[in-house]
Formats: C-alpha cells, sequence, structure tokens
DNA sequence: CGTAGATTTCAGGAAGTTCTGAAAAGCCGG
DNA sequence: CCGGCTTTTCAGAACTTCCTGAAATCTACG
C-alpha cells in the first residue's frame, strides 16, 4: 500500500470497518480511496495505491456498482473506465439508506406479509403470529416514514434533523392551539 | 428442526437474514425464536426446537446477551436459566438501533476525529481531509439528532414517525406566523 | 463438602468467504 | 478482422467463521 499518512489511515479503517458492514476488507479499501481521492481513479491506480490484484479490484468494484456507490467517470483520452464517488454526502447516505432498506428490510417485510395471510393452526402459532403481526407493523411505520422523508431536499432534511425531538413541542403547541379553538367554539 | 409450521418459516428467515444483519444463522434463529415464543425458553428447548448442539446455543445466547436483545427469567423450581425477549417491539428498536450505532458508527466517528486533528502534508491529504471533515459532519448531524429521538417514549416517538415529512410542512407555516408578525413589528 | 445438574470453554473439523494468477472475453483503432 | 490494451471470469489456495463433542467449570442443594 502507497498512500500518504492521513488517506491510508482511512482507508484501513473502512476495511475493518467492511465487514461489520457486510462488505468485504477489500471493497471498503476501495471505497474509501475513492472517497478522498481529488480525481476520479481506474483499476490500475487502485491496484497501485491499496497492493491488491487487479482481479480483486475489477470485483470490488462490480460490487460496488451493484450498490451504487459509485459512478463511472470518461476520461477523455482514456480508454479505461475511472469511478468516482458522489459529490454530496447526503446522496451517498441516501443511497446507503435505499440499498441497505433493500437488502435487509425488504424482504423480512415480505416474508412477514406472507406468514400473516396463513391461519394458524394452534396456540403457539397464533401466538406467534401475533408477534409477527406487531413486529410488521413496526417496520411498516418506520418504512413508511422513510419513504416520506427520503424524498426531502437536502435542505430541508438537514432542517429535519436540526429540529430533532423539539418536533413534538411543535406538535404540542399545535395541539393546545386547536384545544383552544374548540373551547372557544364549545363555549 | 421440529416447529409448528408459521414458526418454522419465520425462524428460518432470521436465519438466512442473520449474515446480512452481521450476525450467525444460529444466532438469528434463537433470537426469532424466543421472539415468538409465548414463555422463556431454556438452552435445552432451543436445542430441541433448532436443533443444533448445546454449545452452539449457550454461544449464541451468549452474544444475544452482548446485544441486550435477550432477557434471562428465571423460572421458579427450574435451576436452568430462561430467555426471553422485551414484550415491546419499541423497546427492541431502541436497544437495536443503540447497538448498531455502538459498533458500527461510533468507532469510525472517532477515528474521522481524530484523522481531523492532523495536519496535512500535501495537496492530496488536504483534500482528503476536507473530504473526512463533510462525512464527520454528516455523521453528527444524524448521530445528534438519534440521541435527541432516542429519549423520547414511544408514544411521542410513533407521532414523530406519523408526521413524516410533513414536519416540514408545520415548520413552514411557523416561519411565515414569524415572519408576518417581524412584518407586523415593522411596519 | 459431595454430587448431580447446568453451563461454558475449547480444539479442531466443516463450511463459507476472500483473494490471486492465469486464461478468456471484450473493445477499438487501424 | 488483426493486434494491443483493458476488463472479466474462474479454479483453487489462503484465510475466516461457524459448529460440534468432549472436557472443564460452576452452582445449589442435600
Amino acid at each position: 500500500m502507497n498512500l500518504p499518512p492521513l488517506v491510508q489511515a482511512f482507508v484501513l479503517h473502512f476495511g475493518e470497518m467492511g465487514s461489520r458492514w457486510g462488505i468485504n476488507r477489500t471493497v471498503g479499501q476501495i471505497y474509501a480511496l475513492l472517497y478522498v481521492s481529488p480525481r476520479p481513479l481506474c483499476a490500475d491506480d487502485i491496484v497501485e495505491a491499496l497492493g491488491v490484484s487487479r482481479s480483486n479490484v475489477s470485483m470490488g468494484l462490480r460490487e460496488l456498482q451493484a450498490w451504487n456507490l459509485v459512478l463511472p467517470r470518461h476520461i477523455p483520452d482514456d480508454r479505461r473506465d475511472h469511478f468516482t464517488t458522489p459529490e454530496d454526502v447526503w446522496q451517498i447516505l441516501r443511497v446507503l439508506a435505499e440499498e441497505r432498506k433493500k437488502r435487509e428490510v425488504d424482504p423480512t417485510l415480505s416474508v412477514l406479509r406472507e406468514l400473516l395471510m396463513q391461519t394458524p393452526g394452534s396456540e403457539p402459532e397464533r401466538h406467534a403470529q401475533a408477534r409477527m403481526a406487531e413486529m410488521h407493523g413496526l417496520i411498516e411505520r418506520l418504512t413508511n416514514w422513510y419513504e416520506e422523508v427520503k424524498r426531502l431536499e437536502t435542505e430541508r432534511l438537514a432542517a429535519l434533523l436540526e429540529l430533532g425531538s423539539k418536533v413534538t413541542r411543535l406538535l404540542d403547541a399545535k395541539d393546545r392551539v386547536v384545544d383552544f379553538v374548540r373551547g372557544r367554539k364549545e363555549v
């Protein structure tokens, strides 16, 4: 591996975290490298920088493309494919959330739906199904929320985050106003 | 494996998803089984139900305890330890979020902080550090939001989810009111 | 204490994944 | 359609993780 120390530390960390994130070391390193790189890199650049085999890089890039985490970029007068990550970290977040949902949540949701359609044949099955319904309900709320929020443009998403739990205070305020108005009508 | 079909399907699914969630098959199955079970189970019950070795169950339970995902429950007149999952799925969600953050986000955050303290020695390093700063900023916003939201009791959390992106409309309304009031003052 | 029941630890085999070099397949200008 | 450059595929080596049975340890009661 042949990189400035700051970059190397970052790349190595992503490699190690890779396994916790369900991607392998090389894929993590490639991503980290592309992320901090000032210009798009081609496979050979990556081989050079990380000191892994050419074919490993090829498979890694393939996987990152499947995740929509890297973008192909054409460099004039160079036949080799080059890759970058999106500039905007919020955009990266969106892609990441979408892909993880697709892989980690959606399959479970569909299995749950299927199992909830069936008729339980015994008391333990009835209980199990009730528990599945609870889980299904929770996941569905979360994904509905996510579907709404993901459409927000960055600006508003940031504002929403900034607000945090204070939102509920805002909600309370609204409720008080509504109550107040109702009260006046009823009087 | 010796389970009613509904339960079996659920357990098998969790086993398969296990690998995507960074836990192994057996751990996933044990969790699923405890989750749908109407009463706490002991290790032998699990061995019986899943058809895996006793020691495997022991290690699985150990890991689930490390994740705070199962609770030991004492059964009168039975020396064996029994385990359940929390009743409340919202509670489960909280624990899950907390543990995943601890394992998947916090280490990166601390590495980023460290690297941002260093002085870049070259132009590529300067660029890399700027990118790290962007990533750090985003993660910090997200975790701050999370820290606030996780304190909400279930009721309010649910309300917040229900609201979804409409929050921003509420925000807009507030802004309009503020602008209006300001306008009147300035007139 | 001693002992029966319960749990944990651990070495090593099974299963799964990651990585490599070599060979095959694509692609493009001439 | 040839020849050089690039990318992909793939079999198997290297490595990692998972799982088991056997042995060690723990624990509570008589």
